[in-house]
DNA sequence: TATTGTTATACTCTATAACTATA
DNA sequence: TATAGTTATAGAGTATAACAATA
């Protein structure tokens, strides 16, 4: 163990390295990836939401979402529908809803797989660790 | 808040681009990239590390080891010698202990700075939680 | 004027395969 | 036969700039 591993940066990278390596093992099969998963999540979550605010949700650049929403909807999990002129509304298809479901599935037993991991007495701890990390980071920029 | 904020994988990469944001931005005028300070705080640590050490320790393959030391190499901060006749055990130049001295600085401040963004009742588990994560994916693996 | 979606483009990071020289 | 370093290359992921259409 080197004196890096007592940096919380180093280890948020190497903890995120190591959680996605493992997730997208698991979901190889489902012709997914984890960015795919984030937004067919979120599309579930928020029937018709546009491009523009999922990528605000998500982090993700208007110019970068438009070849990922177009990948989903040639595969045919996502349709994409004018709400006014410019945006477009986003909503899952029954084949969607399904890869949705496949998805969930994947995921949930992921989190809990990794969750069990953790000893018990770190366990409660996770969610409000990562949430104080994402929240102290963004404020510091 | 979606319902991707319940999901420890979801908030490891937000929190994980987050933070690699903020400490982007603080080495900006160094030159250095967050990946050139591990480097040259592992080579700072144990003198002399060949590039597949380094490599093994920082989760770096081979072939993109040999870029990266180039760099610092060129730009003076460590030197390559051969070790074996193909082992090259990497030092830090004068140079580059400045440069180090000048990483650890802004390092200190930014996981200073990072903790102090956390609320007390989380601090002390921010480090136990991130190892455990580590280690727990690693192990799913 | 500001926003949405798009295209083109580039840069970083990461991954694999093939090669050589050496242990 | 296994390992170290290198080279070439390809794929993600992410970033900016410019454009047309619309609010």
């Amino acid at each position: 163990m080197s004196s890096l591993d007592a940096l919380p940066g180093y280890l948020l990278s190497r903890a995120r390295s190591a959680t996605l390596n493992v997730l997208n093992a698991r979901l190889a099969d489902t012709g997914l990836r984890h960015v795919d998963v984030s937004l067919l999540l979120l599309i579930d979550d928020t029937p018709g939401i546009t491009q523009s605010e999922a990528g605000r949700t998500l982090d993700i650049r208007r110019a970068n979402m438009t070849p990922l929403a177009a990948r989903l909807e040639r595969s045919g999990w996502i349709r994409r529908q004018p709400v006014d002129g410019r945006s477009h509304g986003m909503v899952l298809t029954p084949a969607g809803a399904d890869k949705v479901s496949e998805a969930r599935g994947i995921i949930t037993r992921f989190e809990h797989d990794l969750m069990a991991s953790v000893a018990p007495e770190q366990r409660d701890h996770v969610i409000p660790v990562l949430r104080a990390l994402w929240r102290g980071a963004a404020s510091l920029g």
